[in-house]
DNA sequence: TATTAAAGAATAACGATTTTCGAATACCCG
DNA sequence: CGGGTATTCGAAAATCGTTATTCTTTAATA
């Protein structure tokens, strides 16, 4: 990336503080999709008395300044990826994970859609949903 | 389609009641993906006594034998469906409105990735995000 | 038409997210 | 490097969509 996230948050007149920090490191060091509570939980460690509403407003910040994407599987919360490259994803429905799916030309399809109707894209989300591997050793599969 | 509304709750086990074939009605004769409380209000003049918490056990119902698809297109609340078909969906991010997405084939790009990932695919769901045709008049385009 | 399990309406409960507001602190300036 | 100040933090409460509970009504069958 062009600019660190603490040059980022000052330019757009946000304070660096340890906490968006904390957040923003737990995000860009895992593959697993957290939502604010897991995020939460997984700083509880470190930072005891962060808060929630913290990693909400956090969250909202990063997201403002174009750190983090936000993902709305279909499920009761929203999660969070700080990879910020344009890719789809898919949730198991058996066992709730959520991975990347990056072999997917999105662009084309944005293209074939915009040509379809007279909407002006800006952007879109692709879920998919099955069972991932593991869980269909589990034999959960039907 | 093979059954009708009442065949098919009547098949299923459930009661055909005057609540349920109105909200699916309202599903099957509107174009604009309502949400639970756009459905309600649309019932109050003939249902005055119609409560929310049975518009949202309707809905559960007509999803459950398969009348309904309940549409997530990244709101704060959900949007259903009557038509099954598997189509796209795109939001203007200026009005808010929700429009069909016909023209894509969406089983070829599932396939694809069913190749490229190891899941087991089992649905998905294609959220478009832009300025209506309406909207762009509007001069609102920045 | 009577029986009865299921459904409706009203209300409370619930969980994720947002807001509020006093206390704490990052940052600019000297 | 320390002070002043606007911003942020954190705890609690509010909000909002949705779900559960309770009690009353009703569809379906004989």
């Amino acid at each position: 990336m062009s600019k660190n996230i603490t040059e980022l948050l000052r330019g757009n007149g946000f304070k660096v503080t340890p906490q968006r920090l904390a957040v923003y490191e737990v995000l860009a060091n895992t593959k697993e999709h957290p939502n604010a509570e897991m995020i939460f939980s997984s700083l509880q460690a470190t930072y005891p008395t962060m808060s929630l509403a913290t990693v909400y407003k956090t969250i909202d910040i990063l997201h403002e300044i174009g750190l983090v994407q936000i993902l709305n599987a279909g499920e009761d919360s929203f999660r969070y990826d700080a990879d910020m490259s344009n890719h789809a994803h898919v949730r198991c429905v058996e066992c709730g994970r959520v991975d990347d799916v990056f072999d997917l030309d999105a662009a084309k399809v944005t293209r074939e859609i915009e040509a379809g109707t007279r909407y002006r894209l800006t952007g879109q989300q692709f879920y998919f949903y099955g069972v991932c591997p593991e869980c269909q050793k589990q034999g959960k599969a039907h």
